[in-house]
DNA sequence: ACGCCCTCGTGCACGAGTTCACAAAGCACC
DNA sequence: GGTGCTTTGTGAACTCGTGCACGAGGGCGT
């Protein structure tokens, strides 16, 4: 029963955001106690799964009652490590880079933004919504500098495995890419994606297979 | 063997739209025939994968050969829906909602941005990007008007579920949700969300975890 | 026309994740 | 202190997705 020798699947991990969002808002609410049925209800998944997800964690539920919202809002920010912030560099300053750059969800959540990346020499030395704009060559440096842990990659396509190299090469382990292109990372990375276009498109088969239209 | 009989998996879906956009890039590249060891390799997959995922649409490959890059992207094209554009409204007007309006990348594919939403009375009539601001209460209007039948949450948390339940109203089935907070949609509507600082929060776990400093 | 070689299509075994169902365990009330 | 009610934690069955391995089938060279 060491601390560290259960390993948490990744189907877990990705819901764990989920309930530490919806403990935020019971602590709001200045609830002090809830069931896995209302924590299931809230972070739109079934009860038992509720109980085993958080079981991984360990047992801090009391039976007959339920979990405590305060504790297990720490123990679970704890896990996820957001214990302390995590500053992010963009890269790209493009449409895309900008609007996430100007985005307050990142550094409202423990992930500010401590700088931009671009190549673009126009850009470098501007400040855009605040946020200074460095060039790719000063990564190694900014990672230093600012602590910076987390690359998001906000590039055209074609420019994004590159930058996916050279934030690797910086130090920098993890890497949330945003170009609608598969890139890969060596052992030891990680690596997650969001593909807004795929969205769309996944929401296309569905309208227009499973809906033909029931008169 | 009938066309409509097949029940194609969702995590097969989601891979859809990464071979259709390798695909495109090797009918950019002139090759007029492809392996699925080679579009494996091009979509971050193994090949048995992507061959099974192709046999759902269909026997498009030739053996001893290999698929034929332009057929079977009409054909998965056509699977996806893609055949014609798909309007989307993006709803909210702030951060988030006008860099996604502005983002080309929408556009590009397939989904060009018909209109914005907002409740802002400020906002409505004006236009952002190019981008007409409607008032919520026009959306069975614009519904009707602009053929929309995809709607984007980009609205802070709060508004969220309300606006879903107004695009629902409207006649929209397919909704993308990037507003942090689980939202519930009725059945015979699709629901996807992306979900910006979780993913954040995902590598976080795995960077806090799997990663001790290995000296 | 024949046989070799290449690559697809798929049956099967395996693993991951989900759900059910129930025993264990704590609280409250008598 | 005991009894009953409530809710957790988890073993076990089940579903879904993955990956291997191989048979089927088509092209190409001779």
């Amino acid at each position: 029963m060491t601390d560290g020798a259960r390993h948490i699947p990744e189907a877990t991990v990705s819901r764990l955001p989920v309930y530490l969002r919806s403990l935020a808002e019971l602590l709001d609410e200045k609830v002090t106690t809830v069931s896995s049925e209302r924590l299931a209800e809230m972070a739109g998944v079934n009860a038992a799964k509720v109980r085993k997800d958080l079981s991984y964690l360990g047992s801090y539920g009391t039976r007959g009652v339920g979990y405590e919202v305060e504790y297990l809002a720490f123990q679970m920010s704890r896990e996820l490590g957001l214990t302390h912030d995590w500053p992010v560099a963009i890269v790209g300053a493009g449409n895309l880079g900008q609007a996430l750059a100007n985005y307050g969800g990142f550094t409202e959540r423990g992930f500010p933004v401590a700088c931009l990346i671009d190549a673009d020499v126009d850009k470098v030395g501007s400040r855009i919504h605040g946020v200074q704009v460095h060039h790719p060559d000063d990564l190694p440096h900014l990672v230093e500098e600012l602590g910076i842990s987390i690359g998001i990659i906000a590039t055209p396509a074609v420019a994004a495995q590159g930058v996916a190299d050279q934030l690797v090469a910086a130090g920098i382990k993890s890497i949330l890419n945003f170009a609608p292109t598969v890139i890969t990372v060596p052992e030891g990375a990680f690596l997650r994606k969001v593909d807004l276009a795929l969205e769309l498109q996944v929401l296309s088969f569905y309208q227009e297979h499973r809906a033909p239209d029931p008169v």
